[in-house]
DNA sequence: TTGAAAGCGTTACCAT
DNA sequence: ATGGTAACGCTTTCAA
């Protein structure tokens, strides 16, 4: 690994027999004398001359790098939105850098507060939660910042959100038009915003339908697939009366089909399920999982859309963007 | 978005009253006074100073990031990776840079070469496929590669590999223990690296057990849960004996399963199931399969540990690290 | 159109 | 130990 230095803009020049202004001039597409872009074209592959991106950088002030900070990138929603960020911000010769918070909420501070180094142009966040740290942070970021979540009304970022709550209410009113009376649901836990939102959902879906509510029918745990698997057999176990089960999310309701599965029930036969987030999971569960899709693909899209709009100039106020849910009906609900 | 300037050292060294390299040597550590340090940490704060780390690159000649790149990562095993190599990087300080090059050879090969722009301090890749123009860009870059994958042995690079031959193996051995005589085998492309191992370990596999070759139980199709799923309908159809498959990933495996349901066949009663990879998707399945951990996340850790050690001034020769399967035996197989 | 020169914000050398 | 100053590699004025 012989560290060769590599050749500078000086070196492009002195081959060139012109000045190291003339070489930047014609690289950038700043000069018209053809001539002079063909002898410096020339130098620069006789050299092996590649630009500095970091003395760009620092003349520039800006990076070509934009951040996007969530708390693990194994989450099947995070995994969504950055395969979809990726292409875009690349389609705009900007390069992606990753920060998995690892749900502490103190990295996700401190990477709010790197931003005064400079080393990106931008930031996409999906905070964990927005305390009062973060929409003080948020007020007074280096660069632009684009939320993906919910964000109290007046901190001034733009914004993007899935709406969670809405979604379960499509998961209900579809189970009830399916014919389910006894409509039960596996929360996460009621204290996160996902849980706190589906939960609402579920019940407004309730409501919609002309069902009753029953506190029974409704479990809290993890939004893991052993959580779910066991919520679901006690509360089964308990309500063999249960037509159908909303999951709230795709790995609460693989757990719902297995435990469904060891008390011998059919699905959807005698229990319809739904889950949520749509993850690959759903369509290769059996039977198929319907799912409720949350747009997480759309919603990085139009994050990695809106910080590109800002990077370019515009400073109109920031912006609100609510990405609609949708029902992906399979085979567990039909 | 008020663009106010960020301070600078300059500002720094003027409201602390020195020079602005003591205040560099303070921050940096590289002085002894007490009373210096302290007046510079006063004036920092008092200003909200942050260094740029642009200019920092610039003068230090690294960049405290480091790129991974992949073909996609959506693909599970990647996926695995990232999850490691982030936190192993960032525990020494350095940010991650993603780049998928969605199976573009061109893309992967540009990566290669935008090395020499010098935005990151070193490189983790895993190539689609080797070509003699990757092996002659792997020869000369611009800073320290691992390879994650295989590589020919006269590569000078440190190379980091999983192998997927001895894994397909394990799994053959481990369902001929169970009983099974007709191990059928749903591969991926006959032409892709993994497609390729994977048969070989198959066909040792098999004449490790003393099980005779027949090629109407193998199958070359895509990596996909469709492509599984069909090809297997169609082996099994035709091949009522079949008392075991081993699908090439997990997808395909998911696949199989898929299609031994709608033909009526017990898992693993009628015919034992083992995927590969252990992808999430392994132990939410029903019945939970039986796969192959080809250690993806080991591989991110070790590539990542491997990188750093080249960072840190290590010249020793390149090192060769494979990382053995093993199998994680679930119910699709007992 | 071209070249000289002044930064961009640091670090590190060299005197003091 | 500290301060002045020269880089680092580029872009962009400003004159010619």
């Amino acid at each position: 690994m012989t560290q060769r230095r590599r050749p500078t803009i000086h070196e492009v020049a002195r081959v060139a027999g012109v000045s190291i202004s003339s070489v930047s001039r014609a690289l950038n597409g700043n000069t018209s004398n053809a001539d002079m872009v063909a002898r410096v074209n020339a130098a620069v592959r006789e050299v092996g001359y590649v630009p500095s991106v970091v003395a760009q950088s620092l003349k520039t002030r800006h990076t070509g790098q934009i951040a996007f900070a969530m708390e693990d990138i194994g989450n099947a929603a995070y995994l969504e939105m950055v395969r979809r960020i990726q292409p875009t911000l690349r389609d705009e010769g900007y390069r992606l850098l990753l920060h998995s918070t690892g749900a502490d909420v103190e990295d996700e501070l401190g990477v709010l507060a790197s931003l005064s180094q400079n080393y990106v142009d931008g930031l996409i966040l999906c905070p964990l939660r927005v305390t009062d740290r973060h929409v003080e942070a948020l007020r007074q970021t280096a660069v632009p910042v684009v939320v993906i979540g919910l964000l109290p009304d007046d901190v001034p970022v733009d914004n993007v959100r899935a709406d969670s709550r809405v979604g379960a209410r499509l998961a209900v009113e579809h189970l009830a038009e399916a014919g389910a009376r006894r409509i039960a649901f596996i929360d996460g836990p009621l204290d996160t915003v996902p849980g706190r939102a589906r939960y609402d959902g579920f019940r407004s879906g309730l409501a919609a339908a002309g069902l009753p509510e029953d506190d029974d029918l409704v479990r809290f745990t993890d939004f893991q697939f052993d959580a779910g698997r066991r919520a679901a057999r006690e509360l089964l176990t308990g309500h063999p009366d249960v037509d159908a089960v909303l999951g709230a999310n795709d790995l609460i309701a693989m757990g719902v089909l297995h435990a469904l599965r060891d008390l011998g029930r059919d699905v959807p036969g005698d229990v319809r399920v739904v889950g949520m987030d749509d993850t690959p999971l759903a369509a290769t569960s059996f039977p198929p999982l319907s799912s409720v899709s949350l747009g997480s693909a759309d919603r990085g899209r139009i994050a990695a859309e809106l910080l590109l709009r800002r990077l370019d100039g515009d400073d109109a106020p920031p912006e609100r963007v609510t990405v609609p849910p949708s029902l992906n009906v399979r085979e567990s609900s039909r």
